[in-house]
Formats: structure tokens, sequence, C-alpha cells
DNA sequence: GCCTTGTATGACACTCAATGCCATGTTGAC
DNA sequence: GTCAACATGGCATTGAGTGTCATACAAGGC
């Protein structure tokens, strides 16, 4: 029992300062994320042209060379191996709220927080685009990362009454403002899917920023 | 092929004025709602007692007196027999919404709306707030639901284009209002649902609106 | 009455996701 | 070299979900 690496471990997701003092990745480590990475790769590669549906997972797992049994051992599920690709996209957006200077207002603080992993997929450019689309495609996988953002949605609430001194048992603001931050968010991952990189989506962001602004920087949400 | 009654047919869900001109219902057709009835009953004392996962489709459908076979000519997935408890839910909150007066602004039509759903719950009491605990709490079941709102959320951004005469196509503050009176939702539940009644669910609405409408009214948001 | 048609059901077989268990191989520390 | 830790593969098993077929039952038509 003590010995299974267990899904929870996330190997696809990049180190990121939590535990673990830094110290330097030791070989079994990188094996492991090369493993990850090789089926991440087959999966998106297999699922984004046959659909979700017709792949199965022993497919997956031969075409990146390992058993369908260690295909288990780095992910959780099917879903996971897809949803897993914007693994640490909740983490960042909360750092990057974290860092914000105190006296921004919540909706500029919040937008750029957002910011961070929208301008990633921006970067990715067609290799993101089609793992969005895939999301959005597909039933399972919808709902899965709508699970995700939920779990997102708390961790943002919990640093936004931290930063405002709010006490998120009693009060609504931070899980609306984070919950608002996030529709905004889904909003322009939505509308740049389908509109194929058409808009820029710095504007689309802005845009939608500007909607929910208004609620996000209102005193009166915060004092009741 | 044509004669399967597939369960996307929705025995489960009450009548509603869609097609079929107010026929008398045959009794074929109460004899369906019976049998999904039984198996809804079932499911729900099951799960809610034993736990999603410790269920199986087989306990379900012999509790109810009827094969494993059966149950999926009624309900999708396992998931399905649970969320479809709140199936009718997404177009009341749009047809309450295209109820009311056209002068109104949005957060109190949006108010109104929302409410409809959250009242029957209310009203239900402990056998709502089962239901509900046992969707939070289980992640598979809280993906689906969540998934189902999304649903929810394109219809309300129609309603709520239609009525303001904007393009959901390329206005943002359809969709994004929509989003935000369902976080309100969203927010209600999960905070009536942990509280066990303690609070007020119309109190709790109000003030979760509270903190929402100034995004709502605002008229920056719809145009730009 | 009989026959036909449509629909609901149960039984069976099958695919596939997901997990537990065990045997084996590889790595690295001592 | 030995030993422990870990990664892997193979195997068996559970359970969700689907296709198929045979049966049963109801509603007409004659």
């Amino acid at each position: 029992m003590t010995a299974t690496p267990s899904p929870d471990s996330r190997p696809g997701s990049r180190p990121e300062a939590r535990r673990e003092p830094r110290r330097a990745t030791t070989l079994a480590e990188r094996k492991r994320q090369l493993v990850a990475d090789e089926l991440t790769e087959a999966a998106l590669q297999a699922l984004a042209q046959k659909g979700f549906d017709a792949v199965t997972v022993d497919e997956i797992a031969t075409a990146a060379g390992v058993s369908k049994r260690t295909f288990f051992r780095y992910f959780a599920s099917k879903e996971d191996v897809v949803v897993q690709f914007l693994a640490g996209m909740g983490a960042d957006i909360r750092d990057a709220l974290a860092a914000r200077p105190a006296a921004e207002r919540p909706s500029q603080a919040l937008r750029h927080a957002v910011w961070v992993p929208l301008g990633q997929c921006a970067d990715h450019g067609e290799r993101a685009l089609r793992v969005v689309r895939l999301i959005l495609r597909t039933p399972a996988l919808h709902a899965r990362f709508l699970e995700r953002q939920a779990a997102w949605r708390d961790d943002l609430a919990a640093e936004l009454a931290h930063r405002l001194g709010l006490d998120a048992g009693t009060e609504l603001y931070p899980r609306l403002a984070a919950a608002m931050a996030l529709d905004a968010f889904d909003a322009v991952l939505h509308r740049w899917s389908a509109d194929g990189c058409a808009e820029d989506p710095a504007a689309l962001t802005d845009r939608a920023f500007a909607v929910v602004a208004p609620a996000l920087d209102a005193r009166a949400g915060r004092d009741a």
C-alpha cells in the first residue's frame, strides 16, 4: 500500500515549489516524467484525431510503449490524461493573485491572475487549441474540467478572502468573485476556441472583465 | 433501432409543455413513469445511505424490482438517476426569466428566475437536502451536475440575449450574466447544504444577488 | 374469437474502464 | 554481492454500459 506511487502524485505536473526544497531532480523522477510526457503525447494525438470514445486506454498505452496497467499508475482515469494538461493552472492563478499588489482593485488583480494561464494557452497556439476544443466537445471531459475548475474557485476564493481580510465562512463575496473571474476565463476560452484564434485573447479578456468588474469592485458586496 | 425508447426521452422528467399537445397520458406512459419513480426512489435511498461507489446498478435495479438492463433503458448512466432529479430546473429558470416583465432590471429578473428551483428545494426540505449533499460530496455526481448547469447557462444566455436584443454571438454580456446568476445559485445551494437549513434560502439568495447585481445591471457591460 | 404490430422486459454475451495482486526487472545504497 | 525500493507487466476481477434476441403483453383490425 505504501509503495504505490498513486496517481495523486500527479507526475504530469511540473515541479512547482511546494514541498521538496528544490532538490535536484533524481534520475528516477526524470524517467517518470518522460513516461508521463510520452503518454500525454500519445493520448492527445489519438484522442484529438479519433474522438474520446473511439480510443481505448490500451491503444494509448501501447502507442506510448507501456502497458495499460502502467497507464493507470500515471493517470487516475482516461479523462485525467487530458485534463491534467491544464493541471497547474489553478495554482498558477492563485499564486498570481497572491503576487499582485495589495492595494490593487479586485477586478484588476483577478484579471492579471486569470491572464496567466490564458496567456500560456495563447502562446502554445495550435496545440492548446486542440486540447481545449477536445475538452469542450467531449461531455465526459467537459464535466471533469468543470469539476477541476470548481476546485480552482474554492482555492481562489480562499486567497481572495485572505487578501481582503474577509471571512469566507460568512461572506459570499470571495466565492462569488472567484466564480465571476473564472466565468470570464471560461467565456474567453470558449470564444477563443470557437473563433479559431480570430480574436485576440488579451482583448477578449479585457472585454470579459469589463462586464464583471462592476460587481468585483463594488464595495457593497464586501460589507453587509 | 427505431423502437428503442432511448434514455434521451427522459422518462423521469415531468410532462412539461413541449411537444404533445396535452394528450391524456396513456396507460403505458403512466406505467413508464411508475418504473422511473421506483428506480429513482430506490437509487436515492441506497446512494444517500451507502455512498455512490458502494452501490451497484444491479442493486438499485433489483431493489426497484427490475433488471439491470432495464435500468439503463430509463437512465443513461448511474449518475443520471441522481442528476435527473434536478432535470427540469434549467428549463424552469429560463421560462421564469421569459415570464418576467421586460422593463425589469436584469438582476431582479434573474433573481426571481433563479429562485424558482431554489424555492422548490427549500420546500422539499429534507429530501432535496439529501440529494444536494450527495451531489456535492460525490466527485462523479458533482462533475455531471456542473456539466448540466453549463447547459442551463447557455440556455439562459440565449433567453437573456433575446430579452435585451443583444447578439449572443458577439456580446459577452449574456453568457457572463447567465453565469453570474448561476454562480449565485451555486453559492446559495452550497451554503444551504452546509449549514443544514440554518440560514433562510430566500435571504441568502438576496445576499448573493446583491454581490453580482452591480455587474448585471451595469449598462457598460452591454454596449462596447 | 384470432392475428398483427408495437413496446417493455429479461437474459445473455460482450467491450472496456479501473483496481488488486503478484512476479519480475532495474536501480542505487551499503 | 546483497538488499531494499521502485517501476513494470501480466493476470484476474469487478462493474458500467451496450447490442442482440426471445418472450410477454397491450391495443387495435378483421
